[in-house]
DNA sequence: AACTGTGTTTCACCATCCGGAACATTGATT
DNA sequence: AATCAATGTTCCGGATGGTGAAACACAGTT
């Protein structure tokens, strides 16, 4: 209400803001001293010291010679959403063994607040890449989870977020985006362009639950060179909905 | 200061005590309304609403059909917690590996605030347990990690969080422990003989980086019936060690 | 010994968090 | 339809307690 100017302040506590203002910041780097995160945020030194000792008495935040780190007692409450659903925890096997049979970056994404969000993933060394959220119109993934929404769900999505340009390819109008959805939704499948990322393709299908539920997406990505032809449109596709369909008949039959 | 009754208030933000308070109960269960937050904290209803909207506001939140869920944006900070050495992320493939090869339960457990987290796990249907945490001293990953200490850190830890007894096994005076950790330091592994719960059995190793810093520990667990003789005793230890320094490996040369 | 950069503590002010109560909304029951 | 119960949402005065500046303590350096 009244005026809503630049940085949207949003109703609520504003403590809390601060508390993961802090959180973030710590995210963020290995390891934050106390000048560095007031240096980081625009916190005043007392603030940032109360909030750090108020974490750590709480052991979401550990201290170790001088510096923060987040705690693993947040992994324990995140944890609840991704094993909310056992369609999730089903996903990550089939994650890793897809990651395992095609030497592919393999990943299970799934969609929150107008965003593809990474959930399980497997392939090449760091796994940092869990909990990152990308924009839903130039992913594989993203685009197979759109074509299950219907028009108006589209639409809503369209005027929330919009449809940034990240390369050449990706799709950017509206129009488009509809002509794409319904290949997709003909095909089955999605494939990724260098849509995001300039020489990254990748294919997706979704994942239903047994009762024609939307999970997910399952996806695997790599270097577009080698994302081409028959291997992205055949055996990879084949792949994918193979191992879908083994998560719908895990949550079926235990 | 003051009067240390009952529940140590401990000082700073109370208003984000608050907030974790939520996150807390809603980690509990698949999705809370808000007069049955409001049952289980003891927050007014406003107090909860207003919290909620916060959390929700900035993502952390998720709100559907009147349900709270824990956000997807709560994962992105923690896994900073899980990724932050890159000693954890090579753990995790070997975390895999054993749990194909021996068909038991793996994890890998590192030690924070006098208790034993689990940071990876592989087998079995469910993966709850990620970021669990257990009592040191009746956990084989537990006592291989103390193991590693000095009288004087293990000494901490008894004064700090004493030796609760599990079940019949468990090791609950400090001259028993003792011995138990001499004896791990010679043999280079320890066994769980049903210490945390009544007929489970495991088997754990230490993790070290190429400059010898303790890393956390591998451990393989089961039915106690099957973990004995030399397959606990000899075949597990082997394998472990081998991952161990496969681990270590990947850390000294990429 | 002076100095610079830390972390820690104190303190008075006033922003803002709080809880009760009123209001809105939904859905069930008669 | 109308009543009722249960829940979500908003409002508001009041005091709780979070805030920033500044003082203090401490370490390492020049």
């Amino acid at each position: 209400m009244g005026t809503n100017d630049g940085t949207e302040t949003g109703a609520g506590v504003s403590t809390t803001r601060k508390t993961f203002e802090i959180l973030e910041a710590l995210k963020e780097e290995e390891g934050v001293t106390i000048t560095e995160l007031t240096r980081r945020t625009d916190l005043s030194k007392s603030t940032a010291y109360r909030h750090l000792a108020t974490l750590t008495d709480m052991g979401y935040v550990i201290e170790r010679d001088g510096e923060y780190y987040i705690g693993f007692r947040l992994v324990e409450i995140s944890e609840q959403a991704r094993t909310r659903k056992t369609g999730y925890t089903a996903a990550k096997r089939k994650v890793f063994e897809l990651g395992q049979e095609t030497d592919e970056r393999a990943v299970f994404i799934v969609e929150e607040a107008y965003d593809a969000v990474y959930v399980y993933r497997h392939g090449s060394l760091t796994n940092t890449m869990i909990g990152k959220r990308r924009p839903l119109h130039c992913m594989a993934s993203g685009k197979v989870i759109l074509a299950e929404w219907t028009d108006d769900e589209v639409d809503a999505f369209i005027d929330a977020r919009g449809l940034d340009a990240h390369t050449d390819h990706t799709i950017t109008d509206r129009d488009s985006l509809y002509a794409e959805l319904d290949r997709i939704r003909d095909r089955g499948y999605a494939t990724n362009n260098e849509e995001f990322m300039e020489g990254m393709g990748g294919v997706a299908v979704p994942v239903f639950t047994p009762d024609d539920e939307l999970l997910g997406a399952l996806a695997v990505f790599g270097p577009a060179s080698r994302f081409t032809g028959e291997y992205v449109h055949d055996e990879l596709p084949d792949r994918l909905r193979d191992k879908a369909g083994e998560i719908r008949v895990t949550l079926a039959y235990g």
